[in-house]
DNA sequence: GATCAGTAATGTGGA
DNA sequence: ATTACTGATC
């Protein structure tokens, strides 16, 4: 049983109940991983489930990369002894391979599309558009469909369009849900939706949230297929429940509804997505959904703390017990492993005048710990609210010489130089894609012009063909210059001669040759910018990655190096090995821990955010997202909050965050004038409800009024006058 | 047709 | 502050 070996009681439970769905509620630091990635190997150790039956779904590729190197390890451990053990589920005719599927939910979903999509008339050659080709598209949308983008921003409509496709309705179903009341914005929103999406189509290509959606799309309508993946899928993980959408929900239980193998692990209390339509009743209302579910064994809850000290603890429970949709059923607040009290360094809260003094701030804390501690850098890291806070902390830890690393922000993958040269790419695999072929015709500057791309299209569109055969049939169309055909006529060749190479080259090599025939550094070279040498480089880079995807995949294709970094993100780039501090924002800081962990920007506006401020749901989920950043912290914890803070060119007066004393992180000067005795954070008994703690006070001395919550979880307001208080 | 300069618009979080 | 778009100039 050595896979049980180094487990708690509660994680192996979690581990060996295979007999019906599984919901673990996991709090911060309980090791959700460990528990995971040992009852994937259990699976297949102890229980001979063939690796190929599993399918384990994680939310970046950067935690199912963690993931497969830990199982991987734990299959290692012991091998040979168990191997006679095994018996085969099934599915013998195809290929065993000896790790489970392990995968984001998004790279699953364009591994099922790839093999099937066919079946609901779609081409398998598709090409994934991030948000900025969706943006272009919808943009091309609106300049055909005559809708004035000063009057009605793309962005808009973007995000309208996510949320539908999030939540599974498709332009159809959107077009009939606004026929039912009176709403132009709507209805524009539909056509937009509906000629975006048509227009994807032409292009063969899929946006991020089609790749599931279309998944769902093709499940539901093709029975047999679906079938087919319930008989490869028989045992299903999806980690981080709590931020799964209704379109991955569906996608899930689809799978799952067969063998209703599935385990889900997750943690309400860090619930951060919701502003992409994540649905915390996912993860509320598991049992509802899965009635095999047994409820006198789950959800199994682990809240047994590994990470942190006890003074950090402490603040994570002080905070959460504030938000009001949670499970109920988990008395759920934090414990430290074994019921030792871990000791630490209490939390440090520190105002500063503006933002500039609170990067030197953290510069001077980060130096010290380094220095007195020896925290390594690595061990570090700095999170904030909004992207843009990184700036003016950048700029300190480049001063300071530093080490540092910004995770977020530009991508590699979002430079322009390289979206040029993967645009070409796409268009050799799929020339279908007329968004690409428009962004590389004249990329680096070949003479081919705006008219002249213009005219094209409108040669495309009326003939209803797509831009690529225009320019198969550049000899025909009429209003260009025989100068102007020429060139196109020479791009045309360029794209022949290279759609021959990717059939017969590896992706680093055909990049490599084709980045120096379209003289792209050449171009760089001469333009000799302040960017320049950057982009040469991060080109350069490319080629590496093109190389190492080579070595590291046995699909070499063009087609499958794009479809890798489609579905990169920016953490799953960042490496933690690096020896640097890390800066990012609370949202990419989940799943990680730190030694050291500074939450700058405490301020009202920005932690909570002020567009949080409307409903009790969003402030929770920003409530939620403090909790995230406080529970990395293995040791040293600091808050920053400035008076004053410059941002966006403008500057705010800053209030102390409200979750400073929620938490009960409190400073001397923060009591409130003449010595309230009852205010904000202070544990009170009440005669009738009992213990209780004060969340919201105002008035002063006969007009104090306080709202408290109670142990059962109950809220009061309540007049100091009359209720008969008593402080402990 | 390419390039540059000035103007206008925008700013939460992310696969 | 940065970027996207427009119009004027080469």
């Amino acid at each position: 049983m050595d896979i049980l070996k180094g487990l708690n009681q509660r994680q192996r439970e979690a581990v060996k109940w295979a007999q019906s769905p599984v919901l673990i509620l996991s709090g911060p630091g309980s090791g959700k991983t460990m528990v995971i990635t040992h009852r994937i190997a259990y699976l297949i150790k102890e229980l001979g489930v063939n690796p190929f039956n599993i399918l384990a779904v994680t939310f970046t590729n950067k935690a199912a990369d963690e993931m497969k190197k830990r199982v991987a390890k734990l299959l290692m451990a012991g091998r040979g002894s168990q191997v006679a053990g095994r018996r085969s589920q099934g599915n013998k005719r195809q290929a065993t391979s000896d790790m489970p599927w392990i995968a984001t939910f998004h790279s699953t979903c364009a591994r099922v599309l790839r093999h099937d999509i066919n079946q609901i008339g779609f081409d398998r050659n598709f090409v994934i558009y991030d948000d900025l080709d969706q943006l272009n598209l919808i943009k091309e949308c609106l300049k055909e469909l005559e809708i004035d983008p000063k009057q009605y921003r793309a962005p808009a409509f973007a995000a309208a369009i996510c949320r539908a496709k999030e939540n599974l309705i498709d332009y159809e179903s959107y077009l009939i849900y606004t026929k039912t009341r009176e709403d132009f914005y709507r209805e524009m929103t539909a056509g937009v939706y509906e000629h975006y999406q048509k227009k994807l189509f032409k292009n063969n290509a899929l946006d991020f949230d089609d790749l599931i959606m279309k998944t769902v799309e093709l499940f539901r309508e093709k029975p047999e297929v679906l079938e087919k993946y319930q008989e490869r899928f028989i045992h299903i993980l999806v980690d981080e429940y709590q931020d799964t959408n209704h379109a991955q929900y569906a996608f899930t239980k689809l799978l799952a509804s067969k063998y209703k193998n599935i385990c889900v692990v997750g943690d309400e209390d860090q619930a951060i997505y919701a502003f992409r339509s994540a649905d915390i009743r996912n993860i509320l209302e598991f049992e509802k959904d899965y009635k095999e579910c047994k409820p006198e064994v789950f959800p199994l809850s682990m809240m047994e703390d590994y990470r942190s000290t006890q003074p950090i603890i402490d603040l994570a429970n002080n905070l959460i017990v504030y938000n009001e949709e949670r499970r109920k059923d988990k008395g759920k607040i934090i414990l430290p492993k074994g019921k030792k009290k871990r000791k630490g360094p209490v939390p440090v809260l520190q105002e500063l005048p503006d933002e500039l003094e609170e990067a030197d701030y953290v510069l001077g804390e980060v130096r010290r710990l380094h220095g007195e501690k020896k925290v390594p850098y690595h061990d570090m890291a700095v999170f904030y609210r909004v992207n843009a806070q990184s700036r003016v902390l950048e700029d300190a830890f480049r001063k300071a010489r530093i080490p540092y690393a910004v995770v977020g922000a530009l991508g590699f993958y979002e430079h322009k130089e390289i979206k040029d040269i993967l645009a070409y790419l796409r268009v050799l695999i799929n020339p279908k894609d007329s968004l690409s072929l428009k962004r590389i015709m004249n990329v680096p500057p070949r003479g081919i012009g705006k008219v002249t791309i213009q005219r094209m299209m409108d040669f495309a569109n009326k003939k209803k063909i797509t831009l690529w055969e225009a320019v198969r049939k550049v000899e025909e169309i009429k209003g260009l210059s025989s100068r102007s055909q020429w060139l196109v006529k020479n791009f045309r060749n360029l794209m022949f001669k290279y759609m021959e190479l990717t059939r017969s080259l590896g992706v680093g090599e055909l990049i490599k040759k084709l980045i120096k025939e379209i003289g792209y550094i050449r171009q760089l070279e001469k333009a000799d910018t302040f960017t320049s040498e950057m982009r040469i480089e991060n080109l350069k880079e490319l080629i590496d990655a093109a190389n190492q995807f080579e070595e590291r995949n046995e699909d070499k294709s063009t087609q499958a190096f794009l479809e890798d970094v489609s579905l990169i993100c920016e953490i799953d780039t960042w490496d933690d090995k690096a020896k640097a501090v890390t800066l990012m924002t609370l949202h990419n800081a989940k799943g990680l821990e730190f030694d050291t962990v500074f939450i700058t920007g405490m301020e009202e506006g920005f932690l909570p955010h002020a567009n949080a401020f409307r409903e009790e749901m969003e402030l929770e989920e920003e409530r939620r997202l403090c909790y995230v950043g406080i529970t990395r912290a293995k040791r040293h914890l600091y808050f920053t909050y400035a008076d004053r803070r410059r941002l966006y060119g403008t500057t705010y007066w800053g209030l102390a965050s409200r979750f400073i004393a929620e938490a009960g992180i409190e400073r001397e000067e923060m009591a409130v004038p003449r010595g309230e005795r009852f205010k904000v954070g202070v544990i009170i008994i009440h005669p009738e409800f009992g213990k209780g703690k004060i969340i919201k006070a105002t008035g002063f001395g006969e007009d104090r009024k306080v709202e408290v919550v109670f142990a059962g979880g109950k809220r009061k307001k309540l007049a100091i006058k009359y209720a008969n208080l008593q402080r402990i």
